[in-house]
DNA sequence: ACAACCTAGTTGATGGTTCAACTATTTCCG
DNA sequence: CGGAAATAGTTGAACCATCAACTAGGTTGT
């Protein structure tokens, strides 16, 4: 049990802005996704996922590692989903205990209305008021947290 | 109703570092509060902030503007916290509809437990594996979120 | 002084997230 | 092969956040 060690004065200043902005920051997403799309943040993510995959089709749990959701969360929201007619759940041939998520057309076509004005959003409370430069290194900054946390637990 | 100015692929692939990192992050930061301490991110915060506040006491709304919480959510984790006898709340004098929160001694206790181990927490997966200049960037960008939401909506 | 309005804070209902327990299937390995 | 252990996904309960409605006290203007 040794002395923590602190922060200085500068590292808390920009870790509380980090904190403070992220929080907010995602406020206001998740507030204008809901108003214009009624879709909230975590169901957006599970559309640009789907979006992404190769005939728009995912295993839950290879959807739940993209989106960084739980499994357990992943099937509550997808159960939105399907009820909302965006998403399609039908069982996977090969291994029957799988499930594959798939994107309905009506959730290509929301997502592409939704990620519409996204877009916007995120280029009127970020990108459009920083430097370049520092959107590069807000970029390597978090793609090294990702590698730090896949590495899991311990401090070599 | 223009065509959307979508992010180009170095901005979409930083964009992403940070939707994806900075989930992960919270997520295990919460993860280690309530394992540890059996606080969550947003309760720990309100101690944090009340700590910093003259006799460490704060009114219900500042305290709320502090923690980037809405006052409802503010009023119910306070009584949460309040049951645990981490703070206690009574009526200010001068403005009778207005409640000061205030840190007990248990209060100052607990959270200075939490914050050793928070503290490197918050080490271990962002400040010690990142280059302090793009921590400097993190902060600035932050910042500069920050002061663009203080703004409100509207793109000049 | 009084009516209209504004601000502080709480409350209860609703809806989403987490956690642990569970079913069903597959894999591992003696 | 056959049983133990691991994996895929779901479920329901408990927990937390959000929202709208509400109480109560303050402020403003005439």
């Amino acid at each position: 049990m040794s002395e923590p060690r602190w922060l200085d004065a500068a590292q808390q200043r920009d870790w509380r802005a980090y904190v403070d902005g992220s929080v907010r920051l995602s406020e206001i997403m998740e507030r204008d996704l809901k108003a214009k799309h009624g879709l909230s943040l975590s169901e957006y993510e599970i559309l640009v996922r789907l979006s992404e995959a190769p005939d728009r089709r995912l295993r839950m749990a290879e959807l739940a590692e993209n989106a960084s959701q739980s499994r357990s969360r992943l099937s509550h929201t997808c159960a939105r989903l399907e009820s909302k007619g965006l998403v399609e759940r039908d069982n996977c041939p090969s291994d029957k205990r799988g499930v594959f998520a798939n994107l309905t057309e009506a959730g290509i076509a929301a997502l592409e209305r939704a990620a519409r004005d996204h877009v916007e959003t995120v280029r009127e409370y970020l990108i459009d008021i920083i430097e370049p430069a520092d959107l590069e290194a807000v970029g390597r900054v978090f793609t090294a947290v990702l590698k730090r946390l896949e590495a899991g637990p311990g401090r070599p």
